[in-house]
DNA sequence: ACTTTATCTTTACGATGTAAAGATGAAGCT
DNA sequence: AGCTTCATCTTTACATCGTAAAGATAAAGT
């Protein structure tokens, strides 16, 4: 691929003078990548986001965040061990982050059939604005659903989306059993806006779009889509 | 990682006697990767689907598909150019393959909601069996639809489904335009199919199909699912 | 003050994709 | 025929990547 030559990395921080280490410990409001001990995990994290959403999943490396942090490439190691556990570990914020949003959509005013249709526009949202961050947690491939992070995580977000449709109070649908009508109606669900959120991210939908009427953007056409589906719901609270 | 040391690669075919070359043109009844000129291209595409559908996504590397057919590294290059090309037109032809089984599936007999239905196992049916090609031709980052081979293939695998669920004839659905309603049951029945498939083959439907009835299949489960979406199909042929 | 220990850097190795140069044998030309 | 040409394959080389192991460094504990 011939991209760049590794010695243009973030050079090692301290070139020659050895001793500026003294500079101010909080600069303006937080410290910005202390010397030694420092928070460099959380700064890993952001630099790998940073990462993913500038070059895509594949130019998400260990060195290349390793870079973008500033530090030297195998520094992750004794934060994440693996690229997995970085992955990982990123991918649980994503869930986290997306479980927030999904909870904050189903809090709207409305039928239930609004809610609905609220959370999808927020699921189909989510993926559209951290495209990179949707593909990382739905691409099993590097992910290391052991880690208790991220298995809690990703856990919760199933546990939302199943409480949202099986008509249930709020989100508590633990591990009993399920009728299939009612496994059914989840995997509908699932599968209707995880479905169209790949498509659309992998622009497999580009041509759908371009030959509907003028206007009709991906949020419209989904909520079209939605329209011809949602009335089957079960009828619950 | 630590796999094994590149040593371990079928060795370059003739060791030391330089002149085996005149073996039998035909051993059984196909040319058994025959010496200079032959049909390498087949052969790695071949061993690219074996590698595939043995070693995973992450295991097709040029370098793994040129030992599994015997050839040096860099033999692939001359045919494909790329990681990429070889990528691309093993999808092709997972499309082609892809393309027959759905065209087989419509023309079973019963009412259009039947053969909707086949067309939907079918479609699930060879992710199944193949999930390493589904994958592969559903995961764009590697693929490149400039080519002409996969845009084609790819190109009819959506105007067959599209024609399926638009009520028209068989399959021609050029580019004409589409109206709201068109467009949004297109998108459904593929994002529902989809988005199913990526789920099962992630085995995120895992957890759903552990607490559904006893007996409850991935193919049942998606008899139930499409059961409750299918009486709102368009009124067609 | 000295030692311990967590954190970070260097160095090293095998793997990968890709480019470039060297073999090799089939096909074409005179 | 003999010679050249050229597509095909192999070697060699290089930048990159993940990961392991050993060395440095500063904070913390004694």
């Amino acid at each position: 691929m011939t991209i760049k030559t590794e010695q243009l990395r973030a050079r090692p921080r301290r070139a020659a003078t050895t001793s500026l280490r003294a500079r101010p410990r909080r600069a303006t409001a937080e410290v910005a990548t202390p010397y030694h001990h420092g928070a460099l995990r959380e700064a890993l994290l952001q630099a790998a986001e940073r990462v993913l959403e500038r070059d895509g999943l594949a130019g998400l490396t260990l060195r290349a965040v390793a870079r973008e942090a500033g530090v030297s490439h195998a520094a992750p190691t004794h934060h994440f061990k693996d690229l997995t556990g970085l992955v990982s570990e990123l991918a649980a914020i994503g869930f986290t982050r997306f479980n927030a949003a999904m909870k904050a959509a189903g809090e709207s005013p409305g039928t239930p059939i609004d809610k609905a249709m609220a959370r999808a526009h927020a699921y189909v949202a989510y993926a559209q604005a951290n495209p990179g961050m949707y593909g990382l947690m739905f691409r099993t491939e590097r992910l290391d659903y052991s880690r208790p992070s991220l298995h809690a995580a990703a856990e919760a977000s199933f546990a939302g989306l199943a409480g949202s449709v099986a008509s249930r109070g709020e989100g508590q649908v633990g591990n009993e059993e399920l009728a299939l009508d009612q496994a059914a109606a989840i995997a509908r669900a699932w599968s209707l806006v995880h479905g169209y959120t790949m498509l659309l991210l992998e622009g497999r939908l580009a041509d759908i779009l371009r030959r509907s009427p003028a206007g009709t953007t991906a949020e419209s056409l989904l909520d079209a889509m939605l329209r011809a589906t949602v009335p089957k719901l079960p009828p619950g609270a």
